[in-house]
DNA sequence: CATCCGTGGTG
DNA sequence: TCACCAAGGAT
């Protein structure tokens, strides 16, 4: 069953396109991304705001900018520093997927953003919605990009009731951006729908009295905008007890582990921790069973230093968090096959840290001050 | 298609 | 306090 969209039989798309287009020219936010149309600039603040807020991006986008100014300066960065430049902003898959695409573009088109539909959707993190903006904001291409504010808006203005938490509603959505979108400005009309639905067009109460597009909406005409957009979505996260410590040696060095290429925080670095599979034991003793079976040394812990909580998206880590020390010399080689490493105080800043671990560092410096 | 993958802001 | 969320993509 093919749900047909009403509403385009009767929108004047010139209008909308208009009334909507005009507001963006003088309405919109002076961004870092929009100073101008370098594809590989609109390439990495799109990855950057996948699930991301604006506010949260900015410092993120400038820095990275100053990093790496240019496609090939950071295709020939190495993975640890674009790991840096991405700590804290999350999902830290689509770091490596940016640094990965970027080097094929380096070494496939010659550092050319390539700029068809079927080309730039190779590209390893690069989905429908990125493929659609990187076009039609820096190539002017009358691509969809359809986000979550997207389906937002024109689900109010069309009056799509279609559950846009199913991966199949993003296809009815890309419809209808294709019968609307203005083949003359591309640009502004796909960020104009984004920057409605951030401004005006918001989930909760929208602000249907400042909209520039008011009158072209189906769901304001019958008073049902804040019923729209419907989505339906479980919620279920289960919650991991976790067991770490932060543990020095003789020369006050840290002892830090490089967590596995795939699955949470991939590639990223933490403090030494297990997750606990049986009361049986004291915490501390459980540790220190797990910390012998893997690296055959045992260390001398402390009292608790912080309980930590924290919560993914998918799950909630309880991480008890001692500080102890190792007061034996432990087999290079173990620790090489394990990625454990040695390092500095000054030296961590060096490796990119999630965030429960950043958390654990700061209780350690608030209590050893 | 359902699940995995982060974080910080908000009412 | 807590559910919900914010410019999604890979598997």
């Amino acid at each position: 069953m093919k749900e047909e969209i009403n509403a385009l039989k009767t929108i004047d798309s010139k209008q909308f396109q208009h009334d909507l287009i005009s507001w963006f020219a003088s309405e919109h936010r002076d961004l870092p991304w929009r100073e101008n149309k370098d594809p590989y600039r609109v390439w990495v603040s799109e990855i950057m705001l996948q699930q991301t807020r604006v506010d949260t991006v900015i410092p993120y986008f400038n820095r990275f900018m100053e990093w790496f100014p240019t496609l090939d300066e950071f295709a020939e960065a190495d993975e640890e520093r674009v790991l840096k430049a991405w700590e804290g902003l999350g999902y830290y898959s689509r770091v490596r997927n940016l640094h990965s695409a970027v080097k094929e573009v380096k070494a496939t088109y010659g550092g050319v953003v390539p700029d068809t539909p079927e080309e730039i959707a190779k590209l390893k993190g690069v989905g429908p919605y990125t493929a659609g903006a990187i076009l039609s904001i820096a190539y002017g291409k009358p691509e969809p990009a359809v986000d979550g504010n997207v389906m937002r808006v024109l689900s109010r203005i069309l009056l799509i009731r279609e559950d846009i938490a199913k991966p199949k509603t993003r296809k009815t959505f890309e419809v209808a951006v294709r019968a609307l979108i203005d083949h003359e400005n591309t640009s502004f009309f796909n960020q104009a729908l984004m920057e409605l639905g951030a401004l005006i067009c918001t989930p909760g109460k929208p602000a249907c009295l400042l909209c520039p597009v008011q009158e072209h909406c189906e769901a304001f005409k019958e008073g049902v905008q804040s019923e729209l957009p419907i989505k339906i979505q479980k919620k279920k996260t289960r919650t991991v007890p976790l067991v770490a410590a932060i543990l020095t040696n003789h020369k006050g060095e840290f002892l830090i582990h490089k967590r596995p290429s795939e699955g949470l925080l991939a590639n990223l670095w933490e403090f030494p921790n297990f997750e606990i599979h049986t009361g049986l034991l004291a915490k501390r003793d459980f540790f220190n069973q797990e910390l012998k079976e893997l690296l055959g040394v045992t260390s001398e812990l402390g009292e608790l230093l912080v309980k930590i909580e924290h919560v993914f998206s998918h799950l909630v880590w309880n991480v008890d968090t001692f500080s102890g020390v190792i007061p034996t010399e432990m087999d290079q080689n173990i620790m090489k096959k394990h990625q454990f490493q040695w390092v500095s105080e000054i030296d961590l800043e060096q490796y990119a840290f999630p965030v429960p671990y950043q958390k654990m560092m700061a209780a350690f410096k608030e209590k050893n001050m």
